[in-house]
RNA sequence: GGAGCGGUAGUUCAGCUGGUUAGAACGCCUGCCUGUCACGCAGGAGGUCGCGGGUUCGAGCCCCGUCCGCUCCGCCA
């Protein structure tokens, strides 16, 4: 008799087998993902990354199958041998790809045993995060997940295929590299060779691919893990994947259908979606304005307005002061949704985690406002701030009164959850929009300096270089963002690529000469031997996959995530190691206070 | 560093005002069953109530501390 696995060769997937092979004698593997038994009959559904296939087993056929069909339990791995065969009428099983036909076994054997598992894969049941990701493996073998594992691998394969086709080269720049601490904390890596020394792990190849241009190889991408060491959140992990590309002779211009024409590849391959472009554009002034943040959703409306001007010394204390040092800006509750006194208050909860002070409150009635604050406003005024909002009856106006960034973070924050909240967002639609002109730097309160908006190395806007002495907030950059569906999808710009202008930079940034020459004297020493004009872009590959799937956490598109707390739970990383290791990198470890 | 929610059977949860032997569903085990597909029926096993301390005659429940998971703020150029 031929031995499954060296004879007997798998010749379907589970998810293969249809009317068509009726009477086709099949050899599938996998997993038993349920066993119905019935007796004289039994049913085991046998399931692959493909699918899931019915096979029927007659236990009166043979001794073996008899046997088998008694010990096979969910998870075991098994090999099946028969004849596919049409279901008796009215057997259809509807819900499932091969749910027209079975198999009827003719052998069955288990290749191997699974303990029971900690939770069931065949019934719909939530799982605790935790569990799931302690027994990773099992958590993968849900649908679901094989899915997104298999969405992650078809994009990472349509993105080499695109920039391939498009002349890029893939390079690889080392995991082991120059700590460069600006912005991201580093993880580090003890050099055993240079005691007292260490690695850090790209948070990305920013430099290098400079590097690259610099060194002629114009048209550079790479699928690049990056480190970060920083707290967790749902759409951040400690590592993660970057599409990475950079171009030499290019203008923003030049970049963006290039980039567009990616996430037209993607869409049209995996979920079979023409996506229009060019994408829409807004500059970052203005993106501020209508929707509170760099990142604006378009699904939905709910923009923002600005009444300060009109709230200048207004009998409301709250707003008059406002207007000396911030703003006062707000939006428009549509008649519609009308919010109960303890929906109002939980959104001044709300806004309040984002460091506002309050959030006022109006609703227009026919002769006026309604509202606790309504006495300081004359109906003049009423009327004014109606019309600029384009406010009318039985609306509610929403305000924050505060520090610019503050007003800005709260509102823009408040309206995603209000549409959330009411419902506003339509299904299927993937608003892409390109958020250009950032602010090269802003000051950082607790520094007492200018610090980087985007990174050092993001070129100003020629027309705005003159302003990097005498007002540094106001310079803005040839840079840009992309955003989806109200995430960041990645950011870029074009570099600077003249030496002096990169010092200037620097040290406007107050990073001394010698701080300069320390972390970055490489890339200042590079760009003096003919450093051509270039720029690029990187874009988060773990959230392409995440709105792709559908997933609500970055978590889902990673095969092995680690926890908030940057943990692996299935393997325990990271754990203690031997004293030998540390003695060989002359590491002591001084024990935390209590 | 901070805020919120959660931690009870293998899993997901319930557990009243602190009071007898901590329950349910699914899973698991045994038996029966030839058309199920979340099969059905009968029976059964299964608990360090996250951990430590305290209050109390008595704690799953109250208090303090601590650990873990999730969401968020800070942070993430």
């Amino acid at each position: 008799m031929k031995q499954f696995l060296s004879e007997l060769k798998r010749t379907h997937s589970c998810g293969a087998l249809s009317l068509q092979d009726k009477g086709k004698s099949v050899v599938l593997f996998g997993w038993v993902s349920i066993r119905r038994d019935h007796g004289g009959l039994v049913f085991i559904d046998v399931r692959d990354r493909e699918g899931i296939t019915q096979i029927v087993l007659d236990p009166k056929k043979s001794l073996d199958l008899k046997k088998v069909a008694s010990e096979v339990r969910g998870e075991y791995v098994v090999a099946v041998e028969g004849v596919v065969s049409s279901r008796p009428d009215g057997m259809v099983n509807k819900k499932i790809p091969t749910g027209e036909i079975e198999v009827l076994a003719s052998r069955f054997e288990i290749l191997n045993r699974s303990e029971t598992p900690p939770f069931v894969i065949s019934k719909p049941q939530d799982v605790s995060e935790e569990t799931r990701l302690k027994y990773r493996y099992i958590d993968l073998r849900r649908p679901a997940l094989q899915k997104n594992i298999m969405v992650r691998h078809k994009v990472n394969h349509i993105i080499r295929n695109y920039f391939n086709a498009k002349g890029f080269l893939e390079i690889e720049t080392p995991i082991l590299t120059k700590s460069t601490p600006e912005g991201a904390r580093d993880y580090l890596v003890p050099s055993r060779i240079h005691p007292g020394k260490f690695f850090a792990l790209p948070q990305s190849p920013q430099i290098l691919k400079q590097i690259s241009m610099i060194a002629g190889f114009d048209k550079y991408y790479q699928v690049v893990r990056c480190f970060r060491d920083e707290d967790l959140r749902a759409d951040r992990q400690p590592e993660f994947t970057q599409i990475d590309v950079e171009m030499s002779f290019i203008v923003p211009d030049d970049l963006f259908p290039i980039i567009e024409g990616m996430f037209v590849d993607i869409y049209k391959e995996i979920l079979g979606i023409n996506l229009k472009t060019p994408f829409p554009r807004l500059e970052h002034g203005e993106s501020m304005r209508r929707f509170g943040n760099d990142k604006p959703d378009t699904r939905f409306g709910l923009e923002l307005s600005e009444i300060t001007d009109l709230v200048k010394g207004c009998e409301f204390k709250v707003f008059a002061d406002a207007t000396k040092a911030g703003i006062v800006r707000g939006l428009v509750v549509p008649g519609k949704y009308s919010l109960s006194r303890k929906e109002l208050d939980d959104l001044a909860v709300f806004v309040k985690t984002y460091g506002a002070k309050g959030l006022a409150w109006v609703k227009i009635a026919p002769d006026g406002w309604q509202s606790p604050i309504a006495k300081f406003f004359d109906l003049k005024l009423q009327n004014k701030i109606n019309e600029r909002m384009r406010a009318g009856e039985s609306d509610t106006l929403l305000f924050v009164a505060d520090r610019f960034d503050i007003a800005n973070d709260a509102l823009g924050n408040l309206r995603n959850h209000l549409a959330r909240k009411l419902n506003l967002i339509p299904d299927n639609l993937w608003n892409f929009v390109w958020v250009t002109h950032f602010p090269l730097f802003h000051y950082d309160y607790n520094e007492q300096r200018y610090v980087p908006a985007h990174h050092p190395f993001s070129s100003p806007l020629p027309e705005d270089r003159d302003k990097l002495k005498k007002d540094p907030g106001a310079v803005r950059g040839l840079t840009y963002d992309l955003a989806l569906n109200g995430s960041e999808l990645g950011s870029g710009s074009i570099r600077i690529h003249d030496q002096e202008l990169q010092s200037e930079v620097f040290s406007l940034l107050k990073i001394s000469k010698d701080e300069a020459k320390n972390k970055f004297g490489f890339l200042l020493e590079a760009l003096s031997y003919g450093a051509p004009p270039h720029g690029g872009i990187a874009l988060g590959i773990d959230r392409i996959c995440m709105f792709l799937c559908g997933a609500t956490s970055i978590r889902d598109v990673i095969a092995f995530p680690k926890t908030q707390k940057a943990v692996d739970l299935m393997s325990d990383a990271p754990s203690e190691v031997s004293q030998d290791q540390l003695s060989d990198l002359r590491i002591r470890i001084i024990p935390v206070k209590g």
